[in-house]
DNA sequence: AGAGTTGTCCAAAACGTTTTGGAAGTCAAC
DNA sequence: GTTGACTTCCAAAACGTTTTGGACAACTCT
């Protein structure tokens, strides 16, 4: 209800004043700080973001986009992940907008409605491509924004991102030791980077072992993928014995393709995500997740760092991929 | 990059007649209003938003409160139906901001400074209790808001809600009509509206049905609290054989304990809302939802009206829930 | 020719804050 | 009693937009 003007007028002092008194400024006495405080309580006054913001020239905002496309929005919850991450940020005063994709408007089309419009101070990017229209125009900008995902930019960008080379690389190897020799892939579109990334590590593991890498089909990172990657790798000659498969929605489909062939007994599966939901299929699904403490956190942190100007380099987190042991990886190295 | 003065200054206009020209006001001429366009489209000039929130006293923001206890935070897929709010939003010219519960302040807190930082143009609140502080203070300040769940104010307000009492009303008779006569009900906190509108659907339809309604348990409604709620159903000396769960997460923690006790082969169960990861269980859970359309539009169009002043009463939504039909309700009402 | 109407344009105010660049007063030191 | 330092306060500018209330010229009617 009031605004700084009747705030001044009530208490006969000027504007400046009771501003300067609020915001702690060390050139108002004391008293007349404990009396101004005590009058803003009083009248329940907050400042009008509108206008602090105009005279700030900050938006006290940061956009997350939200892609509209089917599959793989990014980490595990990604829900508490955008609360955890607009609890952080509202520490620091700003906002948490979610931004998805309006009908007939392009990712790009909204990251520039949001920059050139001065809407947001930060931008957050999830499921980057390798190479991302969206992080060459913001660059191009000078303007602050973090990734969940790496990309291929020749520029440095801050991101946070797991190590799906090695998270890959591993359960391809834990498959070889296992006493597996035909480990197909199954594949998301290759121009995401988290996907080719995963490729990346199941094809070095494989050529590492002296295994041929043809094993592999690609699809879209949904269960449906999954399901037709699944029938089509068992329509080959020598199929698979294992299968190490780029998400958990594609991994979902791949057991649910198992079960109707031969009722999921005779081919192993991991998955990538721990999405909830793994626990409770059948069999329950083996797969890999980011470790890390609170990611909503690190987002937040790293957007508030970027956004006051530390170096993109200082601003990158590549975290390691852990198992997790459940029962979909454990069937014998044996076609039926 | 780009404001108005400069491009006013380089089209040798005024800053009023370029503002008006994009505005598309009747009262600059087909040639000027063309010759602004295609200068403010070469420059990618987009009004500076903080500018134009100020002036016309409004945020173009919304803002949806994101409960931090545990359970329930709501509909079905809550990240989609943001995801189709923000977007018809965006359609009007608003975005989404979410709003989680900082550490160490009350929900209430929260409304406040939202509220008197003019930081947005309405709430979303979701969780509504039965006496609700949020609800009451945002009606003490006229300012427009729209629930997701009723309330029992004496004050009408916008809200969208599923019809809890008829559908668990429903869900009782079907358990009576297939044979059931101890019909138990895991019950969420009363206190919240959703939580007492369901016992009430259940105990209504026990007293028609002549049964008595001593097989209740409230506990947390989240999965832990489902499993402590089966376990001390079971402990009575008249076991249910079938049990009606306030929310799906309860529902899944009574199938938890069930199956510790006898492998989940005695007891029918059904939940409600239809969270996705009740296809998995085993047995699959049967479960309720609320029917219409897009729950994430809708919300939207509800918040646009009463921002736009049309009367509560015109913005209330009530909608018939829908069963839905999977294993674990078919249970002979023969307890083990 | 004068009065009214219409079509274009613009100067200035307003939105509410933060910040700049002093002004006025007090006090101590010289 | 002048100077400088320090404390406390404030007027005015600035942020970039939208809107108000005309100004001016070019027509159209009498």
């Amino acid at each position: 209800m009031a605004n700084l003007k009747q705030l001044a007028q009530s208490l006969g002092l000027s504007i400046t004043t009771v501003s300067r008194a609020l915001d702690g400024y060390s050139d108002v006495s004391a008293a007349t700080r404990k009396r101004v405080q005590e009058a803003a309580d009083r009248a329940g006054y907050r400042p009008n973001a509108s206008a602090r913001r105009l005279r700030k020239q900050r938006a006290e905002l940061v956009a997350v986009t939200l892609p509209s496309e089917p599959g793989h929005i990014g980490p595990l919850h990604f829900l508490d992940m955008l609360s955890g991450c607009a609890e952080h940020l509202a520490g620091a005063g700003l906002n948490l907008v979610i931004a998805p994709v309006p009908h007939g408007e392009s990712e790009l089309d909204m990251c520039r409605r949001f920059v050139d419009g001065h809407r947001v101070d930060a931008m957050l990017l999830v499921r980057t491509k390798r190479h991302d229209e969206r992080v060459e125009f913001l660059q191009s900008r000078g303007f602050p924004f973090v990734t969940n995902g790496r990309t291929e930019s020749a520029i440095q960008h801050p991101y946070i991102d797991g190590n799906g080379f090695s998270g890959f690389h591993a359960a391809t190897m834990r498959f070889h030791r296992a006493g597996h020799r035909r480990i197909g892939h199954v594949g998301g579109p290759q121009d995401y980077f988290f996907a080719h990334v995963r490729r990346q590590g199941w094809e070095a593991a494989m050529t590492e072992c002296g295994l041929a890498t043809d094993l592999y089909v690609e699809r879209m990172p949904t269960e449906q993928g999954g399901y037709e990657a699944a029938l089509s790798l068992l329509g080959q000659p020598d199929r698979p014995t294992a299968m190490v498969c780029a998400t958990d929605e594609m991994a979902i489909g791949v057991l649910r393709a198992l079960r109707e062939v031969d009722g999921g007994q005779s081919i192993s599966v991991v998955g990538h995500d721990d999405l909830p939901i793994g626990a409770f299929t059948s069999p329950a699904l083996s797969t890999m997740r980011m470790t890390g403490g609170n990611l909503g956190r690190s987002f937040a942190s790293l957007l508030l760092r970027t956004i006051a100007g530390e170096p993109a380099e200082a601003l990158q987190e590549l975290h390691a991929i852990e198992f997790v042991d459940r029962d979909s990886h454990r069937l014998p190295p044996i076609a039926a």
